[in-house]
DNA sequence: AAATCTTACGGGTGACGTAACGATC
DNA sequence: GATCGTTACGTCACCCGTAAGATTT
């Protein structure tokens, strides 16, 4: 499992119709139905319950919806919180070191 | 960025040492060090200090290194979640439905 | 037939392994 | 020279796009 498929994955659990997730990841269904069929066997899990008009999340799915934009919105945070620590030096923020010259 | 980079990270991180770290992902070390290259690049900071015995983590890649392991975790939950969920029916469980037959 | 998701099939990117290199003790 | 990490280079997997299929309204 990779970032990828929870990104995908959040796509279709939002639009619940693979052909607009994949206009909105600049890919073609084919290969997002894929990757979604990838996901749910690696799960364990079927996460939609396939329809004429759209897919449906089962309760697995929306479990691990919450968990996947979490996991996705750390991610971001992780980078961020590297470059912050690059430049600020380290650790939360302090205004003024004591004794610091400015 | 791919869970592979984070995993790969959290492996150097833990080694301290390419070649050990690329043993222990049954892979070698001219890909396991390409691939935290291309993970510094994306993140935008050096991750770690290259010196002879072994690289040392900068700042932002001890940062890094909390969300990567976070991160990391909570995609096996993710998983273990959906798993429980697609078992148990759904829901955190509730000993018995008010008015429930069983 | 129009819309959906899926399966089939080829092509290209990129992750990997082997080999060669550079640097430090 | 032994032991690090890195660069070079060829191979193979796999992700993607196009085309064709199955199903439902």
């Amino acid at each position: 499992m990779e970032l990828r498929h929870l990104r995908y994955f959040v796509a279709v659990a939002e639009e619940l119709n693979v052909r607009q997730a994949a206009t909105r990841l600049h890919l073609s269904q084919p290969p997002l139905s894929r990757q979604i069929h990838d996901l749910e066997e690696e799960v364990g899990t079927k996460l939609f319950v396939r329809s004429q008009s759209g897919m449906r999340l089962t309760e697995a799915g929306r479990t691990f919806l919450k968990e996947a934009r979490s996991i996705l919105a750390q991610s971001q945070r992780a980078v961020q919180l590297a470059q912050a620590a690059s430049r600020g030096g380290s650790r939360p923020p302090r205004y003024r070191l004591r004794g610091g010259r400015f």
